[in-house]
DNA sequence: GATGAATGAGCATTCATTCAT
DNA sequence: GATGAATGAATGCTCATTCAT
């Protein structure tokens, strides 16, 4: 069945051009048009793989969503132990958004706005990962906690805690990429966390 | 004799509308003619005080800010400790979200959206009052050291991982209003956070 | 009756305020606040003088043909012979167009374009001002002839000529009036005619 | 296998719309939506050719200049001696105004009215076109003279005084089309020229 | 399947006119 | 009478989507 594996490609390409061209300009200016030319494809032809500009805006969120989630979670199993696996899922989030995906950033804050927003299916995704993401961050304290490594904290309130300071970071990075120092601060926060919630005769 | 009208009062009340739209459907697809419904005005009559759409979502952020900062700042300076600002600042923000304009908080991220790709008036206004926030929150922390209450930390990547974690909670308890416990999990921040810093024999 | 000349007083002030404008910005361009603006006045006020855009319009046009068509008789009639009585006329035109009213003059143009268009009264005022310059001038042409001073010529059409040619010389003149000589141009137009006409004899 | 478009042919079609319309309303009441009609397409198919309603009314006047421009020259070239080529010229642009384009004469005036005012390109080919004509007259006037046939006149002040007469002419016309004869009164102010012109021993 | 010409609903903005004061 | 705040009809232009080829 190659036409199929074809189709599946080309809409790949699409949509790498999708993200470009939204990452370039934002979500709201991007016209499908631009997404066409980027492409190098005609317009109608965009409608063969995607209903709509709509359905484009979404793929490329669940897209992008995707591919965090799995950077994330390979670095996570990568890590041996309960410390380890937060520091390791902590970093990985601003390693993917800073190396891999650089120019793309800008995409998330429009998609963040857009999931506020909408209850669609891209709101869900990043909702479901983001509940995923703390759930897991919980697994991860409880097991710490079980280990005697951390402090018997609220672990799902700081799995959320964690989290949202990656979400602020990451924020804050986006207005001022040039003079933030993103790496860093992420450290200190995560050094914070951790001595806040590890056992003090650590 | 000619009709006279408190043209700052109008201009108040054209943007508390457009607040309300903006909040209920989002900015971008917040039309002209919206806002003048929901003002009660007709659409003609925004442009005597607005010069542009532009200009009406401008003054809409700013004035955001503003209401934002300013009761932020009022329950700092109530507090009489470093833990205590620390604590009264950071809660205060979510008090203003979710008391104060609890209709009003979507426009936010639309406004995070906009100021991240733009650099115009609306952006500097986020961008410099999340710095003074930031200076704000370091001086605090400072005085806390120089105090001996806080151990020898980065102040200023704290400060700035503070913050991040409050747009952070900020953005989770958008996304999920209903489920999401904005105060407790902020109080868990908080705790997790001056665990951190807090010198072990206090 | 003092507040009946109050009013007329104050319509032609408007008038006058309005036809400054018409010629700085053309007729199109010109909106009512301008001529507010222009007079001194509040926009309601004009409608206090001028039923609508359109009346102050055509009352503008009625008012410049008036004062040329009255300068024109002027001279005409204050020469002597059939061909200084050409001549006057003719350059009448001239005169008035670039010392009285210097300013004004593009609004002709404007004029012009409105009365092809139109058989309401501002066209009117210019075809009526128009006849009576051809019949004018063809009446002096035809005293010339029977005093035996000009060859005997098809009066309306070399009337119909002179003024002709008046209104493309003005037309010319508007077009590059830095450049174009207009009364040196108008002389030689005169002269070329009436060398046409002239008795050969003469 | 794409639908293959003259896009030239179309660009055409949509000009002679957008004529008829203009010559039918005039420029400045002349809609889009009404040229779009006309040429019993939709709205924006236009912008598919025209960047904008400027740049179609300049095309418009763009090409009315070409097509008088080069019927003209062609009846010029054709005659044979000075007076001739004189003839010619003049009444070349009553036989096209008259003949070809007869519904269209009106846009005339509109595009005179926007050339007096502006200073873009349309304004450009008539301010072109004209002095061309001038220059060419000029020409045949120099060539008439030295061949003893006219009289030693300024030959640009009287070239200049023919351009305008026949202007002014057409607009005599334009203004009171079913009773002015065109023709008759063209043929009037040739021979009343060049007999002003013509040597006297001719 | 691919294309891009065609479309028209939709929107920001303007401005002549009205009318309450 | 004078005013100017208010209005909303009107318009140029955009762009997602369609569909004939």
């Amino acid at each position: 069945m190659p036409k199929i594996i074809d189709k599946e490609k080309k809409k790949k390409e699409i949509l790498q051009s999708a993200m470009k061209v939204f990452a370039q300009q934002g979500v709201a200016e991007t016209k499908m048009s631009d997404v066409a030319q980027m492409a190098g494809i005609g317009k109608g032809t965009i409608y063969e793989y995607f209903r709509s500009r709509e359905e484009l805006h979404c793929s490329a969120f669940e897209d992008l969503m995707k591919k965090l989630n799995s950077a994330v979670i390979q670095k996570v199993e990568a890590a041996t132990n309960p410390e380890e696996k937060i520091k390791a899922g902590f970093l990985a989030f601003f390693d993917f958004a800073s190396m891999e995906i650089e120019d793309f950033v800008d995409i998330l804050v429009d998609f963040w706005s857009y999931s506020v927003r909408n209850s669609g299916s891209a709101s869900r995704f990043w909702f479901d990962m983001r509940r995923m993401y703390c759930e897991s961050t919980s697994d991860i304290l409880s097991k710490g906690i079980e280990d005697g490594l951390f402090r018997n904290v609220d672990v799902d309130k700081v799995a959320s805690a964690l989290i949202a300071a990656g979400d602020g970071l990451f924020l804050q990075w986006m207005a001022d990429r040039k003079n933030f120092d993103l790496q860093g601060t992420a450290l200190a926060v995560l050094d914070a966390f951790l001595n806040g919630i590890r056992k003090e005769n650590n």
